[in-house]
DNA sequence: TTTATATGTAACCTAATTAGTTATATTATA
DNA sequence: TATAATATAACTAATTAGGTTACATATAAA
């Protein structure tokens, strides 16, 4: 499962879009305007800033600024920067099929299966969120 | 993400569907085959007798039989017999989107995405893997 | 130069979930 | 009546999810 915390940083990284390019927010504001705890916030940006999608200055007058151009980042790497790799089934998160099989068939359909749905995830930015708003479920 | 359990009842399934139909095969045997705990067997065939899909006859002698056509079987239903809803997100979980909102764009891409991962799982049946023979990831 | 305000980092905590076990009841055959 | 099978329920250990707490560091303004 995709957890909320990807989906917050995805919320995070949205809301840094929403303003003109190099515009510093605090971890407070984007707090509050999207409802996440203070603390989770601070948490994912530590990703983001990992990733260099973020960048932030300390003190007062300080903030966090988008340092990556929205377009070009999706949904499914926020994710996995968050998350780790995804996984449908456990079965897709080892290296070698199970019980040393050369050949599996439900492998093959979880992999299509999951192939499917980040296909969907890829082609959403960050951008594409910011421009349609309301990007806060 | 789709459990273990899920999985092993696709493959409980798949093992009953690969015999001539109405033959009767123990939960041991079907524990052995496929290598599953057989307490888990049991539990499953619990799930899997409930939906209709096999029934069971006690005593010596007895064991499960497949009672559906397997064509009519897929994963999805399978999966979401044993796991309940199958949800990639726990906002696709809730009845109304988060905070109340009218509109959320995240919802409609998680739905998207998810969707597309039904799909595949909609297109196989337990038939399928059963002809595919090696369904035991 | 001190104070307030902001980010940065790490460790911790609780509840839920997952995967599996244990125990016991029930049924049917030999 | 003993045995072999399914049926059902409760329990358990390990992991994960979601969030909190505590503390360190940097900087602007007083």
């Amino acid at each position: 499962m995709i957890t909320k915390k990807a989906e917050y940083a995805i919320i995070i990284l949205t809301e840094l879009a929403s303003y003109p390019p190099g515009t510093k927010i605090t971890s407070k504001a984007i707090a509050e305007k999207r409802s996440i705890p203070v603390n989770l916030v601070v948490q994912l940006l530590a990703v983001t800033r990992e990733a260099g999608w973020t960048s932030g200055t300390r003190g007062p007058a300080g903030g966090i600024r988008l340092n990556s151009d929205p377009a070009e980042i999706n949904m499914r790497q926020v994710i996995e920067k968050v998350d780790g790799p995804i996984g449908i089934t456990r079965c897709l998160f080892s290296a070698t099929p199970c019980r040393d099989k050369t050949h599996c068939s439900l492998r093959g359909i979880w992999s299509t299966a999951q192939q499917k749905m980040l296909s969907v995830l890829e082609e959403v930015s960050i951008k594409d969120l910011a421009e349609a708003g309301e990007a806060d479920c």
